[in-house]
DNA sequence: TTTATTTATCGTAATATTGCAATATATAAA
DNA sequence: TTTATATATTGCAATATTACGATAAATAAA
């Protein structure tokens, strides 16, 4: 118990919830936001940005990445960070891709 | 500590990863596709068609419920759900943003 | 080499999530 | 009222997440 039972979905439905997971903490929006306004790789400067401690923001980091979010890349003594294009446009399909089914049809339901 | 530090960040980005926490489970993924496809409010049903049982099921609909994904109302024995489209559109409206700016900007980064 | 700086990892405590059996609740049907 | 059916709640065990201090690793600068 305890584990997510990934087995029992699909790899479409599994990918969706990995990529939606990482962004189900506000400070993994807040990262995302702060690279999009930078709008271009950070090498050091993230955690400055946040109010949690170094570690922590190391992990949510690191959670980013695995879940395909962000790149990074070592930069010297800093590492270069920002935003993976292709993980947000898959976000942003499948959610138009739902906005627009349900457009087609009744809303005269609950 | 476990807790998440939702005081630290903006209303916004508490609410953009409370609604992304919601998705953030494949069987939470399952239920709304189903929805989706079926395309109208469904009284019962839903237990059958995931693979998890019946406690499991009634406990990811309210988590869905609470993050205002889906709406659900009493209808004799069984409930009447459906998909709450203005979080869906939240959602859409949010990762199209992200999506334009980015676009916007270089891409030789990282 | 030594020192400073930056990011990652380890270890751990507190809390949250997942899943389900058992049970409760609520309504429909007999 | 009794029975059947559908959903919710409770309680619990297993696991995951969150957060951070301490420390490691890696590179730049002195």
């Amino acid at each position: 118990m305890g584990t997510t039972k990934t087995d029992l979905f699909t790899d479409a439905q599994n990918q969706i919830a990995t990529i939606a997971k990482a962004l189900g903490h506000p400070a993994r929006v807040a990262i995302l936001e702060y690279l999009l306004k930078v709008n271009e790789c950070i090498c050091g400067d993230i955690v400055n940005e946040l109010p949690l401690a170094q570690p922590t923001v190391s992990q949510h980091l690191k959670e980013l990445k695995n879940a395909g979010l962000i790149k990074g890349n070592v930069e010297g003594t800093a590492i270069c960070y920002c935003i993976d294009e292709a993980a947000i446009e898959r976000l942003q399909a499948y959610f138009a891709g739902i906005a627009s089914k349900l457009s087609e049809k009744k809303k005269d339901c609950c």
